[in-house]
Formats: C-alpha cells, sequence, structure tokens
DNA sequence: AGTCAAAATGTAAGCGCTTGCATATCGAAT
DNA sequence: ATTCGATATGCAAGCGCTTACATTTTGACT
C-alpha cells in the first residue's frame, strides 16, 4: 500500500488551507467558485482521495448503512437488498451487508461487527433475536428498521407485511378448494419469526373451520431444496398421503416438488403445492407455482428512504405494513 | 448517536495507561495476564468497542476486503461470495461487497468507492475494464486479484477457468450428438469477457468441423430470464428452425426453456437447450438442464487465501485455474 | 543483597480530517 | 471615501487509536 496524497497535500498545492479544501469536498457552496475550481484540479492532478478514518474521525459519520440478512442464496433477499442499495447510492450511502445463515448467534456477531464499522444505520430482517442485541442498538443510540415483517404492536420500526395473515389467506384458499389432508413443510422456526408467523397463518386458517394440522404432517425444514424434498418424502410416506402440501417458501416447494416427481406422482393431480416468495424459480417449475408475492422492492426501497430520514435526525419514523399477493399460478388444484 | 466510551475510559477504569489497552485489544501475548484480564473487566463493564476510524487513521488497516460482482441475482455469484466471505471471516477479515450489475461505468464507480473506504484488498470478477481502474489499483498498490475467468497470458493475478475451453467443450458435444442447426444466446460481450470467451468457445467449436455461427443464429442478451425469453422466440421464428440452442448462462436457458413451452414445443424433442454456471434452478427445469458446472466455491475459498497472503506482504502469488465439469441433464438430445 | 537482561508498562507523537471561531476580503449603501 | 454586513478563508484544536521509544518492574542468577 503506497503512501497517497493527503489533504494537505491537495491544500499545498492548490495554496489553501486544509480547511478549505475539506470544506470544497463537503459542501462546495460555501467556497468561492474560482477557488473551488483550483483545488478540484489540484485533486484531480494528484489524485487524491479522501482517507475514510481521518474524515470518520473526525465527523463521526461514515456514510454507511449495514443490513443483515440470513444469506444471499435466497434470491429474495437479494432483489431486496439491490433496491435498498441503489436508493441509498442514490444519497450517497454505502450499503454493507453481511450474512447470518440464519443462525440467531451469527448474527448477534455480524450485528457487532458491522456496529464496530461505525454505521450509521441498520437494517435487520425480521424481529426474533437476542434482546441484547436490541439493548446494544439501544445504548448506542443506532437507528434501525426491522424488515420482512410486521405486526400491529411492533416496539420497533418496521416496514413490512404480515406474514400469518398471508399465509392464512393461502391456506384459506387450499381450504376453500376443499383439502382437508394438509400438510406443511415450514421453515425452521426457532429464532425466526417470519417463518413461525406464516406456520401460525395456516394453523389459524384450519383452526377456524375447526380443524388442526396434524402433528405428522409438519415438517420443519432449513429452507434448502435438499431439505424440503426430504420433507416431503417423509410427508409422501404417509397413510393417507396429503393431497395439499404447503411450504414455508418456493425453495422448499421446489424441493418438494422434486420429491413428488421422484415418488412418481404428479403435481397438482395427485398432491397440490404452495410456496411463498414468488422468486423467479416459482414460474419456471412445472407445474409453475401457486405462492405468494412479496413486496421485497417496496420494503427495500421503503427501508432505504425511512434510515435516511432516521439519520438526518427525524425521529418518530412509522412502520410501514405492505400488502402480499396470491399468485395462482396451476400447482394449486382441488383434490382430486 | 450516543457518545461512546473511548480507549481512554478502558485505560483510567483499569489503572493502566491507554497503551497497555490498545495491547490487550490486539496482541494480549506481551500483557501480564492479570493486567490483562483486569482491562478486558474494565471492557466489558463499559461496554467498550474500538472505535473504527481511530484504528484505521492509526494503522492504516481496515481489515476489510471488497468485491465488486455484476449482481446478487445470480445465485452463482452470492455462492461464490458466501464462501469467500466465510474464509475471510475466519481470518478476522470483513468482506465488503459492491454491484455493478453489468455496467462498466458503474463498476468502475464501486472500484472507486472502495478504494475510498480504505480496504486491504479487492476482488474482480473477469478482466474486462477500464484501463485507469487497473493504473488506479496499481497506483495505490492495491492487492487483487480477478475471478471467474483464467487465461495463460493473464497479467493479474487470476483465479478462474477457462471459460472459452468450456463452452467449446460443451459445444463439441453439441456437434457430436449431430447438431448442425445450432444457435447461441450469449450474454452482452461488450465489457464481458466471460461472455465473449464462452462465444467464442462455441464459434471455435464449429470451426474446427467447417462450420460457423450464422449471424442470425446468434442473439446477444442480457442475463435475465425475460432477455432470455425474447430472444429464444425470435431464434425459434427462424426457418429452419435451430435444432439446439446453447445459452450463455443458466438463467437464459431458463428464459428460452420458457418461450419454447409457449411456442408449443417440447425439449429436447423439437429443440434441445444448454445452460453454463449449474445454478440450483438447473436441476429443477423440466426437463433438467444440461450446463457446465462451474468451481465457483474454490474460487472464492482460493481468492480468500491468496489475498491474505498478498496482505500479509508476499508477492509473486500464482493464478490458478480450476476445471469446469459437462453436467449431463437431458435438455440436450441429438436432433429428432 | 546485588546484578542485569527480559518483560511489562508508560509517554507522547502523530495518523488525516472536520469544524468552531477568528480574520480577511468583498460589495453595496451611505 | 467610509462603513458595515455578508461572504470567503485561515487557524488550530481535537477525534480515538497505534506504536517507537523510554522507563520501570520482574525474576533468575551470582
Amino acid at each position: 500500500m503506497k503512501p497517497q496524497p493527503t489533504l494537505e497535500d491537495v491544500a499545498r498545492a492548490s495554496g489553501v488551507s486544509t480547511a478549505t479544501v475539506s470544506r470544497v469536498l463537503n459542501d462546495s457552496a460555501r467556497v468561492r467558485r474560482e477557488t473551488c475550481e483550483r483545488v478540484e484540479a489540484a485533486i484531480a492532478r494528484l489524485g487524491y482521495t479522501p482517507h475514510f478514518g481521518g474524515r470518520m474521525l473526525a465527523s463521526n459519520r461514515t456514510d454507511t448503512i449495514g443490513a443483515v440478512i440470513p444469506t444471499m442464496e435466497n434470491a429474495i433477499f437479494a432483489r431486496g437488498l439491490q433496491t435498498l442499495e441503489e436508493e441509498l447510492a442514490a444519497a450517497g450511502v454505502t450499503l454493507l451487508v453481511a450474512t447470518s445463515n440464519y443462525d440467531p448467534a451469527r448474527e448477534a456477531r455480524q450485528i457487532r461487527a458491522l456496529l464496530g464499522r461505525g454505521i450509521d444505520g441498520l437494517v435487520l430482517i425480521g424481529e426474533a433475536r437476542d434482546p441484547e442485541s436490541y439493548e446494544l442498538l439501544r445504548r448506542r443510540g443506532m437507528p434501525f428498521v426491522v424488515v420482512w415483517t410486521w405486526r400491529a404492536d411492533c416496539p420497533w420500526t418496521c416496514i413490512g407485511f404480515d406474514n400469518r395473515a398471508a399465509a392464512r389467506g393461502l391456506a384459506d384458499r387450499v381450504l376453500d378448494l376443499g383439502h382437508r389432508r394438509i400438510a406443511m413443510i415450514s421453515g425452521i422456526t426457532l429464532g425466526n419469526d417470519r417463518a413461525a408467523a406464516r406456520l401460525a397463518g395456516v394453523r389459524e386458517a384450519m383452526a377456524a373451520r375447526g380443524l388442526a394440522l396434524d402433528a405428522g404432517n409438519l415438517v420443519e425444514a432449513a429452507y434448502t431444496l435438499e431439505a424440503g424434498r426430504e420433507a416431503a418424502a417423509r410427508l409422501l410416506a404417509r397413510a393417507p398421503r396429503p393431497t395439499a402440501i404447503i411450504c414455508g417458501n418456493d425453495v422448499l416447494a421446489a424441493g418438494a416438488m422434486l420429491a413428488i416427481r421422484v415418488a412418481g406422482l404428479r403435481v397438482p393431480r395427485d398432491v397440490s403445492v404452495t410456496g411463498f416468495d414468488d422468486i423467479e424459480l416459482a414460474q419456471l417449475l412445472d407445474p409453475p407455482l401457486t405462492t405468494v408475492r412479496v413486496p421485497h422492492r417496496l420494503m427495500g426501497q421503503t427501508a432505504a428512504r425511512v434510515l435516511l430520514r432516521m439519520r438526518a435526525g427525524e425521529d418518530g419514523v412509522e412502520s410501514a405494513m405492505f400488502g402480499t399477493t396470491l399468485v395462482d399460478r396451476g400447482s394449486l388444484q382441488p383434490p382430486g
């Protein structure tokens, strides 16, 4: 790493003080146009770039927002992030991403790591986590938003949708079509409020009709294709076989459809399958997957705006709830 | 943002100098065990975390490696990153990710942004970019590696595979099966050496048998489902219709298969389709996609190790080439 | 008890930047 | 010409940390 030109070098080269150069760099409005140009020329000539550490130390800002997401491998988070990033970039703010792999301990570490890097704000997925993490955020006065989830009396600013209600709506549809032997492949609910809420929504829909989700018809599985496949294989082996499998997300549903095909059965003739998220994959499956579309872009965009406002010192920023859409594509039909 | 305890607060609270506290934080080996414990207790009690800017300013290191990738929406990069991140994390280094959306100008900006944040090293995808960016890296003496590509006389440290050879191998298989009316949906080759190399590989295989890729049978398309679909629709409208469509990646292939289905045709009976990358999606398509498996994990892991060695001052670090595998899944068959 | 490396700790000088305050410069109004 | 805000610039004090060097403490040997 070679020595880089400093603010002082620029100041000397353009015959002004370091203060003026700094002003040019930050709010050039307060510097005379002519001086400004002279300084900018020197900056270009020397190839100067501000030293991040110096700036951070002096101003205690980083123009950086952090985000901890479960994984980049699920396209749904990737897309939400993309929007978040674009929206932040437009305001000159960088996005710093960390992943937890759905591991609460790792998420806690990542939060600490991001705080240690002096972020100005934080985006978190879901609200289920260690109270210590929340306490830490409070102590530091760190602005943050919780996305991908929403409930009426959430104590944080949350920007998301009602996982429970969405899942209930989906389960209602399944029930309306006449399914009674219903199984669910849920995400791991421990430490994951979205997965838990989706499961609760399904249970609620069934309870409303005097039904219950048989313990043997519920499998919790990590959000991977392989886990979905195994879970479905287990469910298909039951007698009587379920006529519909509600999956915690699209990846699990894809795994389930794989298992169904391997078992020599057809979707939806023998078994109906539903997903959740509406990732691109959903329309590529055969048959295309009936699923719930989640407002990922809207969440990303709103999270960015809200955090920028918080950073600007605005408080009392409100939560936002977005709706979801049931996307009917054919993998769900009345039982044969 | 509330005021945080500083090193000095910790020093005062534990009755030592700031230097000692700093030593405890960095190489506790040089501090007496008893003192060390006292300091650590104070750190815990005060909830102290080091100030990143201060550290950066004083030591001029950030323990951060940057990466600029085209997009997070393609799972193949996401997975490579995951491995990279894990490997770096094990060495106490953070990964900072930026995306370019396949836009050279934006990539150049992202590189500058990362440099501005004082990264210790950089991972770049492919080697096609602005000479100014390379010049900038050279001037700053910034360690970097180029991944996802490899060629014999590349002037940089590159860690990847031979896109051209892999594509040629695939095209050879297509030709061996007897296809002669071959079409290709390539990624946009402008500013993308991987896409260009894959196209070149296909051309080379055909040339070796005295064939050429008809201009009308080549479409360049952005790496999205929609673009793949449109491109395929265009190709299917030609007379005579191609018997095989070689796609620049799996996403394009998925789009092509969608268009083929819409056109009332069947894969592979009426048209064969091949992909590239072997993302998870490939095995979920119907029929499952014949494609080229790319060593994404290996590249991520190796890139991390190489950069860590470079950071440690080691030079003359060598490039690495990994092989690819043709994964035969059924979407490619002899022409009907 | 005395000696003397080695080990442990302290001292203090920056690292590059921002910013409150002081000073200088400018233009328009008198 | 003089005055006086407004505007532009400079001065210099930190921000929190690391680290070269100086100093003190320790403990194994005489």
